[in-house]
DNA sequence: CATTGACCCTCCCCTTAGGTCAGGCTGTAT
DNA sequence: ATACAGCCTGACCTAAGGGGAGGGTCAATG
């Protein structure tokens, strides 16, 4: 029988702590003193403890942790575990991806004396997109789907034996060309301009080229959309971003590119 | 001007953080309607957003950025640039190290069948530890001070011509053996026993020996206090450990092996 | 001119994992 | 008997917003 004192310095978390596993269930003394209200534990419960600072350190939330330790069966555990693993691979890469882009970021300001050198430099000009001709796939989706509806694509290309012509994009409907989650259509470029699902008539746009990963895709469309609106123009249509080059050209994501289209037309003078 | 949610469309933020932003000062739109309160920002204030939005993916809290932003001062931003790049460094290595610690978990679930299984092995027993001449240095400290401190242990050996036996250690006086910070004594073991600050005597201790990163030496902590609860003996003075193998043996975390002494005697038997 | 629907406002409570007092018991040693 | 260490509860605080209630505003339509 160990008091909170005891046994927070044995296991090394503050009494605070163990209050609150208490309160939340993720941790009951084996005996509380029902006039004193004195927690009491037991010394088997140090292992517990110790699994819990271990899970946590896994990453894992005070409520994922009681809900593992509840259901008592190893295998989830396991599960779990696996899964967890996948998590903390895909954040340390989110993490070397935005240390990169802090590395890049630094160059840039020493090279430009401007710290928002990063990549103010979009040149942005008016011109008249070409005809395209596309399969095309549209939901609601976020970036992370795009993997999956892109698969889809491919896969019907190979089963009516279509020949891709190299072109990949996305456009975005809901006008708030939300990376997340919104009303995306995914088109590749095909050469058969028969079976295409259709062909997207080019439009006067005003377009500029992304140099690096996608999460900084936003800023290319703050500049767009600043720039259509300091030049007297306005939207006309739902923008896309064709994926030039990318992964799969072998390429790190800082030297990804990416250009978007904004389709506009002339603002009349007197709204100018 | 734009009203909150074309400001927010374009920058791809929710008109709740716009509404947070305008609170804490971050971002202020450059009209307020003072009848309806509506707030109205100026395009030129998306370049803005677009910068706090990279700065908080660089992992600054938006207090920071806050100061940052009013300072104003291009080399002050530069200098909190490369100082959150080391930060970011050090949160990645302690990724890979918890990543490495998971994998190692698995492995040994899947050898032993037991979800405690990455070490409960803890062979513990009680030895007659031996004598050790060292040099010491105590002080309030932190793991992270051990550097610093060993550090000013080796100028003195080697202002004072003192030969290393290659033990190094470190007492822990608060009975909290603390990592965090408490009363610890640093000890690197010399040849010259009459130029040592002290001799520890070797006394009867429970030990074991703790493989893997220091991160969970608190496992070991805990299995040697149960052990030492349930067989009968008392603790007896400050606990130890060893570094016995390290980093500098050119080893990952995951190999070093650090040996715990916790000095001991036994119980008369009528408390047991 | 009135209404509709989209847009906007403020205010309040909620989230994680506890930290930090304040005020008041309890247990043990002297 | 008293001192002091240890323990309790309860209230309020953190960062960065999310969700919803209740109500006002804007622009276009009938």
């Amino acid at each position: 029988m160990l008091t909170v004192g005891e046994f927070s310095k044995i296991c090394q978390v503050s009494i605070k702590t163990l209050h609150y596993y208490d309160k939340i269930g993720l941790l009951v003394p084996i005996k509380v003193d029902p006039f004193s209200g004195y927690r009491y534990y037991d010394s088997h419960q140090v292992e517990q403890m110790l699994l819990i600072g271990r899970l946590k350190r896994y990453g894992f939330s005070l409520d994922d942790i009681r809900i593992l330790l509840e259901c008592g069966d190893d295998r989830v555990l396991f599960a779990a575990l696996c899964r967890q693993k996948e998590k903390l691979e895909l954040q340390k890469r989110d993490k070397e991806l935005v240390i990169r882009e802090l590395s890049a970021h630094l160059q840039n300001f020493e090279r430009t004396g401007d710290i928002m050198g990063y990549q103010k430099d979009y040149k942005i000009a008016v011109e008249k997109a070409p005809d395209r001709t596309v399969i095309a796939s549209r939901q609601m989706m976020g970036v992370k789907d795009f993997g999956t509806y892109y698969s889809g694509l491919y896969e019907r290309m190979a089963k009516d034996h279509l020949t891709p012509d190299g072109l990949r994009g996305a456009v975005y409907y809901d006008d708030e060309f939300n990376h997340e989650s919104s009303d995306i259509e995914l088109i590749v470029g095909i050469c058969e301009k028969d079976k295409a699902d259709k062909t997207m008539e080019g439009r006067l746009c005003a377009a500029t080229i992304h140099k690096g990963p996608y999460s900084s895709l936003s800023d290319a469309y703050g500049a767009l959309v600043a720039w259509i609106e300091e030049n007297g123009y306005a939207w006309d249509g739902a923008p896309y971003e064709i994926y030039t080059k990318t992964q799969f050209d072998g390429l790190a994501p800082e030297d990804w590119e990416t250009k978007i289209f904004f389709p506009v037309k002339k603002r009349p003078a007197a709204e100018v």
